[in-house]
DNA sequence: TAAAAAAGAGCGAGCGCTCGCTTTTGGTCG
DNA sequence: CGACCAAAAGCGAGCGCTCGCTCTTTTTTA
């Protein structure tokens, strides 16, 4: 009776996972469909199925790895303490030129139902927790004037976010990132 | 022969277009669907598509009519010179207030033909293009240092839109609105 | 060899859009 | 002036298609 083990369970799914990144990077977020998908990572929708419950639950997994990397990231960064300027820079460069946009823009779509929108308030909700702390080490460094509220400015970052994904999915590359 | 006259085109039309915003703004740009568009319109589809080619041309008759409005609201404002930072602040409370989100939002979705790309490229263009004569005015008046260029600043400015759409549709209204 | 895993044809739903039919309307004429 | 008619305008069932997902069949392997 073979059973494959966690290793290939985990080796498949992180196979979707990838594929799913290369549709959304090469052809855009609107073209997930899982016909797409399951044709990029050489597999059948029955053994997608078998793998996740739903193209929503991949699609949540897909972020959930990406928002995890994030927030380890940026939860070392805090301790060396750099500033944040600096930071977003270093960010918006790494976002730009790595996977992460593709990524992160899988739930930055509009969302058809109520629990598809309080999941993406969920995820935004994490990745401002992960950046506030980091806020905080500026303020502590003079950088940033103290009676700046930290959650609001990292809406703020956050919303240029929603702007630098749209730019680069009309134009394959971001022309004011140096601005930042 | 009956025939309607030009007004009463007009008047089809505009009745289409503005089911299209009452529908974006109360159920979202995903629901934009043909026939929720005409159910709200109380027409028919056989009447939708004697007024319009297809759902593309509405969507593009939807924000063409409300770029205009706001190229000439900014044209005015340019002439009168309001600091580009108030002017911002009352254009993002007016954009949440009123219906213009839903206009505008109905073209700041993930496009999935090149065509749909490129109108969307051009329209963020005919904004920068009304906003950046603004912008001007107040480098002149030595709010903003010269040494800033105007289109990336104004890019700037309409990345946080895409941002304050998101969170619109998330949330029903923008929580940090007044920290510009 | 028997159970687990993968495969892929196909289902129901929803989409944009069409097309054959009905309704409305203004010009014509007894 | 009212009856009639042709053409414009409106209607809505339904077409063709694609979507996410299922389910029977086939393959794999302990």
């Amino acid at each position: 009776m073979p059973k494959i083990t966690d290793e290939q369970r985990a080796a498949a799914r992180q196979r979707l996972i990838d594929a799913t990144i290369a549709v959304a990077e090469r052809d855009g977020v609107e073209a997930l469909t899982t016909r797409a998908i399951v044709a990029e990572a050489g597999v059948s929708s029955g053994m997608f199925y078998g793998h996740f419950a739903s193209k929503e639950e991949l699609l949540l997994a897909v972020v959930e790895q990406r928002v995890e990397q994030l927030t380890t990231l940026l939860a070392a960064e805090a301790d060396v303490g750099t500033p944040l300027r600096d930071l977003v820079r270093g960010l918006v460069r790494e976002l730009v030129m790595d996977r992460d946009l593709g990524a992160l823009a899988v739930f930055r779509t509009p969302a058809a139902t109520d629990d598809a929108r309080e999941t993406q308030r969920q995820i935004n909700r994490r990745i401002v927790d992960a950046f506030v702390p980091l806020f905080d080490t500026t303020v502590e460094a003079g950088i940033v004037r103290p009676d700046v509220d930290p959650e609001a400015a990292i809406e703020f970052i956050d919303m240029l976010l929603d702007g630098l994904n749209r730019r680069r999915h009309l134009d394959g590359f971001v022309s004011s990132d140096e601005r930042l």
